[in-house]
DNA sequence: TATCTATTTAACTAACTAACAATATAACAT
DNA sequence: ATGTTATATTGTTAGTTAGTTAAATAGATA
């Protein structure tokens, strides 16, 4: 039996991760990206997302709908257009954090470089 | 000129967002969450990882490269095997933001399945 | 009702990648 | 040197998905 719960160990973590996977897959597209970062500000509809991220429309609406579905977007049709807002300003915070440690992993790279300079000056 | 830096804008943001999209895309598979939570209590060589996970060898070796690329993960050979070991913890917090925002969705859900039952016994 | 406009959906293609099998490399031991 | 064990790499296949075009839907207006 030991071996029995052993081998479902992995099944049963692979399954609790597999939510947190698809979660950081929706955040993983450039496209996807733009279009939360241009509803930072306030919604927007369709057309004003398109012209703002420069995606085509169908395209657009296929990424408006798994975000939506989600549950990071809000969907709201006013007249014969649609709106969408964002619902869950926490992915923010998620990318800022990314971003900073983005941040910190380029500066370390400068400042290796920078060493490397040194030392070829004193190696001169 | 304002038609073209207009147009442009979509590039910039996209290429400024590539990273950022990237770091998530990292983040975005199960296998390497089931790694990252193997060595979230301490460093582990590949045949423990692979026990651990349950992954193939040469698929884990391909996700440990990918992570070590990354700057996630610290490679340290010893003797014939090599150890692996988080260096960034901060991917731990990340995590737990997605964790604790998938489960208020779930409890979201619960709620309103509560409240169409309540509806339910109204009705009858 | 007919029509126009905004959005969504469906069908298709191209590119990407995880997983596997086979082979190669590297470190240690005999 | 030879063999053995641990890890890495390569080649291949199958499954997934972003983007595009074309057709469908839904609301507004004449």
């Amino acid at each position: 039996m030991g071996t029995v719960t052993k081998s479902l160990n992995h099944k049963n973590s692979a399954a609790a991760l597999a939510p947190v996977a698809d979660y950081f897959k929706m955040l993983s597209e450039v496209s996807r990206l733009q279009i939360l970062n241009s509803l930072k500000l306030g919604e927007m509809n369709v057309t004003q997302l398109s012209e703002e991220t420069g995606l085509g429309q169908a395209n657009l609406s296929k990424h408006l709908k798994i975000l939506t579905q989600a549950g990071i977007l809000t969907r709201k049709p006013v007249g014969v257009s649609v709106y969408y807002e964002i619902s869950d300003p926490m992915i923010f915070d998620l990318c800022e954090l990314v971003c900073d440690r983005l941040t910190d992993r380029i500066q370390e790279q400068a400042d290796r470089l920078h060493q490397l300079k040194a030392l070829s000056t004193i190696v001169k």
